[in-house]
DNA sequence: GTAATAAGTTAGATACGGCTAATAAATTTA
DNA sequence: TAAATTTATTAGCCGTATCTAACTTATTAC
């Protein structure tokens, strides 16, 4: 059984992981808001116990097992992130910090039952997928909203990088997911696009906005 | 801001607290699994932060703001147990565990939630008073069933120190809370009670049980 | 009322998960 | 490629919360 230190180190390092899995000591370290030498001395705590492959040096990487571990951390998270929208009336600006909690839990009960109630959700609710009980991932190919071209008709598929004051930009915006959207105009000096909804007819997003969107192309 | 290990503690002292608000070093430490030395440390440590009045080698005692962390701490046990049963479908006799992890997320807006949910709910699935927001809890008069006379008719109220083992009998024997029964006879010789009620005429219920069993007179 | 027992405290150790200061290795810059 | 900078490690310390062993105070039994 790991602490909630060690999940918190492992879930790290699997958000932070680039396509090659490699993490590196110091970004781990301004993430979690700890100092390098302690993060040193995990990593190594975490090797003894087959959770990270660590040579001193060397970039870090999970294990099979350490992937494991921190992909059912991210299930419980994002499991909770669900309940707490879909059962318990929360806006998705308001679950990260409560879901940092509850992923913590130890009772496979507990989860278990949540995902029965929400009849076993594929995403969150900010469009990120649930891993299944094994710890695999189906990650669908969506586009950012940056690269899409003038004209384009998308559906939001979800947001990247989902911190409370861009949820809530989003909220003012009535901008969500699933929300259909068209690509009126780009402006070619800053990338700002003009887009269209239900709701709105010229929406401006600024290309730091439409970085942060993923879409799906219709 | 009191940690995990210190709301524990002052939980603890709350339930075993008796009239006068007394609390011996060996039983909560009997009742914690932890070494009375290191209860005595702990003891030290509260006393500093005001939660606990502490001399040496005379009876522990809650301060008047440590009853009312101890009680808001159950508060969020309770609502949590309620919910558990209410609102995701646990029996009573699985909620105790969970919610003894749910009580420590800090985020009153989970809590609020939950009571909104349940619609403010008094009493928890084993009939336990849940305390208000101030800590403030209101005691019913209860009898325990053991108390009562052959003859009488009385409204299953709640349940004293619910385990798990003590839950599933009662599920074994279909008694719930609101249960209406009728003591038919009572044995002198141990104080076994036969009871009746809809589903079952002639129940038998050592006294062992029916000492645990608190009910309403009708 | 004294001896035996139980309850509580002190002293000192341990594991965990942090920290700073100093050092070493790797990377970047010139 | 040598110097400067960044990244990572080592060594040693600290606070929290636990423990055991030894000692003290309070209670119980006779």
């Amino acid at each position: 059984m790991n602490s909630l230190v060690e999940e918190n180190y492992l879930k790290a390092m699997f958000t932070l992981s680039n396509d090659s899995g490699e993490v590196n000591v110091n970004d781990l370290s301004k993430h979690l808001d700890i100092k390098m030498p302690s993060v040193t001395s995990m990593m190594k705590k975490l090797a003894s116990k087959n959770l990270v492959h660590y040579e001193s040096y060397k970039p870090l990487r999970l294990s099979k097992n350490g992937k494991k571990e921190a992909a059912l951390i991210i299930r419980k998270h994002r499991l909770t992130e669900m309940f707490l929208v879909e059962k318990m009336g929360f806006g998705w600006e308001q679950v990260h910090e409560i879901a940092e909690q509850v992923e913590h839990i130890k009772s496979p009960d507990f989860f278990a039952k949540m995902d029965k109630l929400l009849d076993y959700p594929q995403f969150d609710p900010h469009g990120s997928p649930i891993p299944d009980q094994n710890g695999n991932i189906v990650w669908k190919e969506y586009s950012k909203l940056s690269e899409c071209q003038q004209g384009d008709s998308v559906k939001m598929a979800a947001v990247i990088n989902s911190s409370d004051e861009f949820l809530k930009f989003l909220n003012s915006r009535e901008i969500h997911l699933g929300l259909k959207m068209k690509i009126e105009f780009v402006e070619q000096f800053d990338n700002t696009m003009i887009v269209s909804y239900d709701k709105r007819s010229s929406e401006s997003l600024s290309s730091k906005v439409c970085e942060r969107l993923l879409v799906e192309k219709e």
